[in-house]
DNA sequence: CATGAATGAGAGTTCATTCAT
DNA sequence: GATGAATGAACTCTCATTCAT
């Protein structure tokens, strides 16, 4: 969507305000945040920026569009797709956390995107997105049905829906207040989230995940024999 | 936070404020729902509602607050506390279901309080209603556990934070354009959701959540023959 | 101006309302008083001030009268006509300057009175209090002429301006900030003034005064002879 | 104060626009003055007014200090260094008088600076104002007396504060309803100022302040014969 | 007569977008 | 193509005044 005259500038420069408007975006909601600002930060004038693209919207959604598409790679860049299944969910929430605190916000804007009053972008930036990672799980989980490794009574695509839907809050977590709240009622964690915690939970989610998705849980096996 | 005008309005009128706001919150999100459009619709003076509320953000917070409450007593209302998990977790996911298509409005007010920007009110609107939710989940968990219909293995918190994650991310998606897509990707559904899907989709969620909890995953019972 | 309303209130209530608004027009000027905050206040309804008065114009206008009236009978209200010239115009500027300090709301509406905005208010407020001051530093001026104790060639006009010019701008200079900087400027102050150097101030002033009436200056008449 | 868009404008819409405001604010007052009209009455954008100030606060202060520069090169602007005190002083007092007349609202806006509600202005508008004036009647005070022309006993201080006092309360009778009032019951003129007046009325002050500056008064001369 | 809720015309300020240079 | 000044609709909040109780 955005114009020519923005995809023939150099990279540096296209990447800087990329990276200016997202952060803002992220930060303070397409509404609230400046066309003039953006371009301010980003060092270029605020006409240029409507040289580059249609309309304020027009920013938002290859701003978001990229955003995503950064995300991804960066999450699911470099698995091994030998990996099984519980290799690389453990890996895909590590990862995803990581990112998350590296770059929150990338995940703020999924987010943004998905909030009230953003609906007219959802079609554009949603489908592709959730397409690729809802294919991604559903394939693991079927390989790991026929490799006889995770419960085969399961329901793929829900399971599937179950696993990214815990993928998704536990992103928010890290970086929406709000979310964050939330997972220190749930954990009954006192005060706010300190780096130790991040791992804890992150191993308990995923040992929780795993135990669901294996044929036998682990602690009956034993207890029945 | 309102004033004592507020409170002290003819019940009809005091509600007709709310329900348009709450309307115009939700359909349009904090930023660009206008108040004097809010006064205009409900039958107020733009200058009335200053009368009742100190700011915008005051409205907001109230609206909200309102809309939780009315959330909670609509899902949890009426659920009987003889009920073991599993009934409950039916009776809640379906109640919810059944609110977030009959009042929309209410479950997208809580995707916006958790947006971008919307930071200010965590701290007043969120801890109480996700600390309500969580308590209700562990209990029901540690007397699931206690009476042996529950995975004992399982970590409570956890697995409570995973149940309601899904529970919140459902009622999204019958309500956000964003979570539906989404969800029409993950079940591999074409075109748009149906009145039919809905209740399919309940079945199979509710259905996936029990197998998880249940102490012996089916086809385990072979096993132990 | 205002109604009998106004006039049959218990008079403890009058004055409170006057005293109030007085202070409150003082401090802010009359567009950005408040009339529903005069009303709080001085703890009357607001709808009641409407009962009082006409419109706020009209209150203003009574505060105003009636400031000026009690400032005139605080500086002028204990003379003793028979002392001269210079012992009351040391009196009425002494007793002037410490009912501004006292009282500089009172001097504060003086100054209100004569801002940009406010000639509406002119002909009411300005004549009367203007014209007893003007007559009484004439009068002075021609006993004191007749007695031998004032240089007879003054102009009695413009000498009873320029005494009361002084005053004025004596007041304006313990009251206003923009005037109490002028007077910190010509009197090579720095810093700000003490209660210590308004009494030397008042003693130059005053014998400046002084100086200027008497018939033969006293240097001269040694230095000349 | 007022950004680089202002200064870079055109003089003839600057000064339109300074002129404009200048007229608003000497007119209706700080408060009542819209900069929607004024921008209207100078033919520019609302938002315009905004590009070239950040607040209404930045437009004033700078509409005055303009102002006020202006004032003082009309009256000051073009002295004879080498005229003694009588000489300056009557041009002072006459070219300020004719600034009064031909621009009112230069004079009004120097009261409105000093009025309630106006203090956040005055560090920054009165100081500089002040010191000018005031150390330029001290060095006429100065040299008059040096040059025997003035009494020496004279305080220099309070007499330059005493003229200038004079000067000011001069020019506000001249553009201010209320002390215009003031003077007219002062000089017992009937009816209003007419152009006749004014001459005598500045002749009369004039020789007044001169007569009190002399070393001599006048009926002191048949003495000294 | 006292009360205080209701009203709506503004007022300051912001910002997406346009357009002349 | 780059620039940034110009524009005006929109939005939040204020306040004098009215009026029903």
């Amino acid at each position: 969507m955005p114009k020519s005259t923005f995809t023939n500038l150099p990279e540096e420069k296209r990447e800087r305000i990329l990276r200016v408007a997202a952060e803002l975006f992220a930060q303070t909601g397409y509404t609230k945040t400046d066309v003039a600002q953006i371009a301010r930060e980003a060092g270029v004038a605020k006409g240029s920026m409507y040289n580059y693209f249609e309309t304020k919207d027009d920013i938002y959604i290859h701003v978001c569009a990229h955003a995503l598409e950064l995300s991804r790679t960066a999450v699911y860049g470099n698995i091994d797709k030998a990996w099984n299944i519980y290799k690389q969910i453990d890996h895909i929430f590590r990862q995803g956390a990581a990112f998350a605190l590296e770059s929150p916000e990338f995940v703020l804007l999924y987010l943004n995107v998905s909030s009230v009053g953003m609906e007219r972008f959802a079609e554009a930036l949603t489908r592709e997105v959730e397409r690729y990672t809802a294919k991604h799980l559903k394939d693991l989980l079927r390989k790991g049905i026929d490799a006889g490794i995770v419960r085969p009574d399961l329901n793929i695509n829900m399971t599937a829906f179950f696993i990214n839907s815990l993928y998704i809050v536990l992103l928010l977590s890290l970086v929406s207040r709000h979310f964050q709240i939330r997972l220190l009622e749930y954990l009954d964690i006192e005060g706010d989230l300190e780096n130790m915690d991040r791992d804890a939970i992150l191993d308990q989610l995923v040992s929780m995940i795993t135990s669901m998705l294996k044929p036998i849980a682990p602690l009956n096996n034993t207890d029945k024999r």
